[in-house]
DNA sequence: CTAATAACCTATTAAAATGGTAGGCAATAG
DNA sequence: CTATTGCCTACCATTTTAATAGGTTATTAG
């Protein structure tokens, strides 16, 4: 019940990105070094995103990654979903492998909340709220 | 981002044992052939689970697994923690190897109120209430 | 035009986790 | 004594994880 590195990698990017959203274009190496993060290993997160439209990539002398969208319109369960694959908490709620236990398992409706539970909460997080440390988390209630 | 199997069969032998509360001990292999999982498999769950206290095992003849407790004492977050391990989101929330990013990292916050809401919820959840389908569950709200 | 830059693509890898299986020992009831 | 049942140790195949290595392609500053 953890979620990645990869996922977790993708995220900083993402802020990082967010934080400097005004600078066009910012190499990977540089944001690499700031979030002290193998840059070999980030660059197929990026190109994974970039391949989903998340971010938009130029080769070549002063290219790097740069947003697509305003920071506030990233959820935090997109970029999630899109690295981990899914976010679900249980296999049994992959709707291509159904579980043929399904019509009377005794766990699956509490599965099934969790996941709601988890999902709602990690949509209602935009990019922008995790660049500026908001109120929100700063007074430590965090929600 | 995913409860193995380990932790689900863990759940499912455990409200078999709620569902079977006034019978004694109940042998394993009985739970393991109406759950239809793998006796040798979760033998070694079970086992753990009765180190920790939550059943009490009976070796030989007409022995078996039964609950130490009332159905409705069992949290579903007890029986996770203990056969998954841990049920924190990501590692950077283990005690035991604090983040050196903790001071400054702005998703901490995030995976904080993550983790919470996870341990709330499933802590919320008695073995009782599995075990009965109660309204709770079978009108689809599921809180 | 060219050299540098930066994304992208294709392996390969070591280590760990996952989901088991196999066999034998220890306790206990009948 | 014997059948049963938990427990212990070891082994195994597969997949995932978290990288690393090296080369190719696109782009642009100079």
């Amino acid at each position: 019940m953890k979620i990645s590195t990869r996922g977790r990698y993708a995220l900083r990017v993402m802020i990082d990105l967010a934080d400097h959203f005004e600078d066009g274009y910012t190499p990977l190496k540089e944001i690499a070094d700031r979030q002290d993060i193998s840059l070999k290993y980030v660059e197929a997160i990026m190109t994974n995103l970039s391949k989903h439209g998340l971010v938009d990539a130029k080769h070549g002398k002063s290219g790097g990654y740069s947003l697509n969208r305003n920071p506030s319109e990233y959820k935090a369960s997109e970029i999630l979903e899109i690295t981990e694959g899914d976010l679900a908490p249980v296999s049994c709620l992959n709707c291509d492998k159904v579980c043929p236990r399904n019509t009377f398992c005794k766990t699956l409706p509490m599965w099934e909340t969790l996941n709601k539970l988890i999902k709602d909460y990690l949509d209602s997080i935009s990019l922008a709220e995790l660049s500026k440390n908001t109120e929100r988390f700063i007074n430590g209630t965090g929600i």
